[in-house]
DNA sequence: CTGAAAGCGCTTACAG
DNA sequence: CTGAAAGCGCTTACAG
């Protein structure tokens, strides 16, 4: 077959002996056509090999079913692990959404949403890059485009959110440590700019408090939500005249910084210093030791988002409840046995 | 500001009183046009809330400069770097790439490539799924589309490919563990379904004869191209009567996988057995080992493959001259210290 | 420099 | 069921 000008609906026209009407109904499946005639036109349309023009329908119908997603950082599993949720439900639903990253960057996320609105997205889903401005969706609303908040949302924004329930994840995770015997407590990694961090500090203290743990036994570092912060998060703490025996990371990249920055520093990691995750990836189950994490239901979350918005856009609101999910603490090796007053405060 | 209908060309000609040719030369960037034209015509964009439609552009110049990446798995860090690697060069040529994954699977990519040509895609860079029929690119090829191959090419295909020197990578490694002193050697993990496996064992057999192993004491086992797989390689590998001590893996999940299944099987990584990885990801230096693994200058090749792609579109082309990337060994400690013949027939 | 007109590939009433 | 006609938002010669 020689290379060719690119088939419209005239040439199936042609070529199948109908007018382009016709074909445009068949395209669309509509019930309308006679069976034979469909057929005859279905084979046309792979004679001239033809490919559904779909900017031009869009440009006609003045909609769009086209889904982004813009994720904050790709390649950090556990962003992957969501987008991996969100992928299986609009498969299913026939779409295949773009994906876009913004590798936590407000100027880059501002390209990227107004390349989408330029190529007519027709809903989206945003796990907002840190530092995002407050209006940076105005845009979006303006134009009546649905989104949905995924894991992260903006503080005051009416765009509805589907995000796990950081705060009590964190409160399980700080009694389960309480409960071991730690009474002095550090929270690893994050910073304020993040409402995800405000909630899962926020839980920190919460269950301190409720714990009894005193107001000068709890640490809080803040640091870089990847390894390199984890391990500096420790360092910092090992360093302090009264260290503590037990920290909750933001998340689990954190943790595993922490674990690694525990072993160079030539204690055990789950005896000599407890250490807790957050979002449980997959990683955790296989890590050395295996991490000890509050699981948010990644891929149940994702699944929760791409239906959001699917629904939103077949009805056509950009409102929605948020969705706060379900959490739970999964007890491996990281956080060690439980420990007594006295081991602990042998130092 | 309200919501309101689409502002379209027509509305910003009337807002600044001039016709919608020279909006669209504004839009352009044309120098047809004057400055002081251009500065009302742009001032009257913001006052409409204007967003360009490129659907609408792209119907009516038949092109497109929308690209996609087509990943074939996300998941993995491997792929995730590749995909950042690319969106560099994109970003900074001004454009936003669209990113769709096919985990793998080759109906999905199918469809994906479906739902890409029909959102008209100027180019494309892919990472096809394991499994990909031969003639899976045959319509974009027909189409005239620019497409470039990264890390994976598929046999036959005259689509130009950017990919590591697996062989040369595969040998370095072999021959660096033969001079450390191992005598029997693994390569663990993958399948000859896929071209890079059928490289990557290909150097490693070749090295293996260069440096007098004998046939008996090389083993293959294929397996999985994750941790999972890694481990299963190794409790197989130990398990003969006559096992090996060093393995080169198909990619560094594999070998991470292999490290895990060391210490589990109460072995100590690096110095009871050497492991190495391949693919050099960002996890392996902070890994516990770091893991020794072959590095393909992961970034570098997605740059390289994202500037052979806008290239062939620019200048109208399918064709391009295959690239092979550079690689080198880069030691650390999972392939632990030399060892003599003595130590290493000790078992 | 600017305006009127045609056309990209499709969908959608509207007649027949 | 099918055909002719208009129009989605843009770009592009072509006159002026």
């Amino acid at each position: 077959m020689a290379v060719r000008e690119k088939a419209t609906i005239l040439d199936i026209a042609r070529e199948a002996g109908v007018s382009k009407s016709t074909v445009s109904l068949v395209l669309q499946g509509s019930d309308l056509i006679r069976p034979e005639t469909a057929t005859k036109v279905r084979r046309a349309i792979e004679q001239v090999g033809y490919v559904y023009n779909r900017g031009a329908a869009n440009l006609r119908k003045s909609q769009s079913n086209v889904i982004g997603m813009v994720i904050n950082d790709l390649t950090n599993p556990f962003f992957a692990e969501l987008a991996v949720g969100m992928e299986r439900v609009f498969q299913s639903a026939g779409v295949v959404p773009f994906i876009a990253n913004t590798a936590e960057n407000p100027v880059r996320q501002e390209e990227v949403l107004r390349s989408l609105m330029e190529q007519g997205v027709g809903g989206l889903i945003i796990s907002p890059a840190r530092g995002t401005a407050p209006d940076a969706f105005h845009r979006l609303e303006l134009a009546g485009i649905p989104v949905v908040f995924a894991m992260r949302r903006l503080p005051g924004s009416r765009i509805p959110a589907v995000a796990p329930d950081n705060r009590r994840g964190a409160m399980l995770a700080t009694t389960h440590l309480a409960r071991k015997g730690h009474r002095r407590l550090a929270f690893f990694g994050g910073s304020p700019d993040l409402v995800v961090y405000q909630d899962r500090l926020g839980g920190f203290r919460e269950a301190c408090e409720a714990e009894g743990i005193e107001p000068e036994n709890i640490t809080v570092i803040e640091g870089e939500t990847n390894r390199r912060g984890g391990m500096a998060c420790l360092e910092t703490a090992l360093a302090a005249p009264n260290p503590p025996t037990a920290a909750l990371c933001f998340n689990d990249a954190v943790a595993f910084g922490a674990l690694l920055g525990l072993r160079k520093a030539g204690r055990e990691p789950g005896r000599d210093f407890a250490v807790v995750g957050f979002d449980d990836v997959a990683e955790a189950e296989h890590y050395m030791p295996a991490l000890t994490s509050v699981s948010v239901n990644t891929d149940g979350l994702g699944e929760r988002a791409a239906h959001m918005v699917l629904k939103m856009m077949q009805s056509g609101t950009t409102r929605a409840e948020d969705h706060v999910g379900a959490v739970n603490l999964v007890v491996r090796e990281s956080c060690g046995p439980a420990r007594t007053n006295k081991v602990e405060n042998a130092r």
